[in-house]
DNA sequence: GTATCATTTAGATGGTTGTCTAAATATCTA
DNA sequence: TAGATATTTAGACAACCATCTAAATGATAC
């Protein structure tokens, strides 16, 4: 499937969408993310690795805890590249 | 489901995201927009429905034919509703 | 090393999606 | 009214999705 199609799939899920402003307030790992959601931790993942296949956002492993992180840059580069596609 | 997760559920395939590319240029009937894409009637229709459902189109029958085209400011909306939810 | 903590992987389940063919509806035209 | 045209609805099917529990992996602490 192509990058826009993995985005906007990905942002098409609200916990998926409530992550991602998650992140964009400060990096999390999917424990502290877990807080926040009525979803087991499998289920987390799973949200945690779509969005991660589709590029929005970065995971890196620090001990035995994972750190999330919001990809700004490709975010927006998404977004603003679709908007262009319709001048 | 909520507005903006059926926007993007909507936007999420590419043979839809055509179809409002198309739609941004001039309005057409779903025979039109047929001669674009490698499905049959029926599944087009299913997709036209979708971007109804999603508010991202509008449908206007005109006697036997049915003229869709693009909600403009909507579209836009839901994009910039979106991003401001990110500053 | 063994228990504990953080996270993912495996496997199952019910619901949704995109596609098709066939049939139905609605409109126009001769 | 009959036939042709435009579009949708109905029903079926394989593929995919979000979720769960249970188990596996990997790192830390005692």
């Amino acid at each position: 499937m192509s990058g826009i199609s993995l985005a906007f799939k990905a942002l098409s899920d609200p916990i998926r969408r409530e992550i991602l402003k998650k992140l964009k307030k400060r990096d999390l790992t999917p424990s502290e993310l877990g807080l926040h959601f009525p979803i087991s931790g499998p289920s987390l993942s799973h949200h945690l690795n779509i969005l991660k296949t589709a590029n929005l956002i970065s995971a890196d492993k620090q001990g035995q805890k994972i750190i999330y992180s919001l990809n700004t840059t490709v975010f927006y580069e998404i977004l603003n590249n679709f908007l262009e596609g319709f001048k």
